[in-house]
DNA sequence: TGCCAGGCCCTCTTTAGGGCCTT
């Protein structure tokens, strides 16, 4: 039995998913065994032209979303691409409101499981300086590829830092990292209770 | 015109407030 796992991250126009706010781009690598298996990628046209803001922030201009597919032809492929894999974003409920929000517009009523890979190093780095995916790709000494805020980079480095933290769950607790249950019950306790959770379960 | 997110998490908490994260 292979769990696939895929990590997905949306650039969007802003922050807001049920304010309006659209995606322009969706990156997502599909995990198996530890190893990346898979990948995808598109921009999406928001049907209006992107604040300078948000241009500055991914580099992705106006220009580069004119000639872009738009939701409709999108979403439907990365719906297939999904499956019924477990999904792990940053941040999840951010990722996971604005794939509903897609979903939504197009009258697709899937709904997939979301694991939280922040929540997760908190619980797993409380010491690190901060929890932005930036930062723990350094702290966790996760190689960089691409450039940061566009989304298969991002979906990439947030895959590498997925792995190194269930290698570490592997290595310092004896275990098995292959668990979806087990890693929504982990970013479920309580940050201060994260480190007693695991000495638990590494005794069981 | 003016407004402009929302879920998680901690604490000087729970009849609340503010910081952290995502674009």
């Amino acid at each position: 039995m292979h769990q696939r796992t895929i990590v997905i991250d949306f650039e969007t126009t802003g922050l807001s998913a049920r304010g309006g706010d659209r995606a322009i781009e969706v990156g997502a690598v599909a995990l198996v065994n530890g190893t990346v298996v898979d990948r995808f990628q598109s921009l999406l046209n928001p049907g209006f032209r992107v604040s300078a803001f948000i241009e500055n922030y991914t580099g992705i201009s106006n220009a580069m979303l004119a000639d872009a597919p738009g939701s409709r032809q999108v979403m439907p492929r990365l719906r297939d691409f999904i499956g019924d894999a477990v999904l792990v974003a940053h941040n999840a409920s951010f990722d996971q409101g604005f794939l509903q929000a897609e979903y939504q517009r197009l009258g697709l009523r899937d709904s997939h499981p979301f694991i939280c890979s922040m929540r997760v190093a908190r619980r797993l780095y409380p010491d690190a300086p901060n929890h932005r995916l930036g930062t723990l790709v350094e702290y966790a000494r996760v190689p960089v590829c691409g450039q940061f805020h566009r989304a298969l980079a991002d979906a990439e480095m947030t895959a590498c830092l997925w792995l190194a933290m269930l290698a570490q769950l592997a290595d310092r607790y004896r275990i098995d990292p292959a668990s979806p249950a087990l890693l929504r019950k982990l970013q479920a306790v309580k940050i201060s209770r994260a480190e007693a959770y695991l000495r638990e379960v590494a005794a069981q």
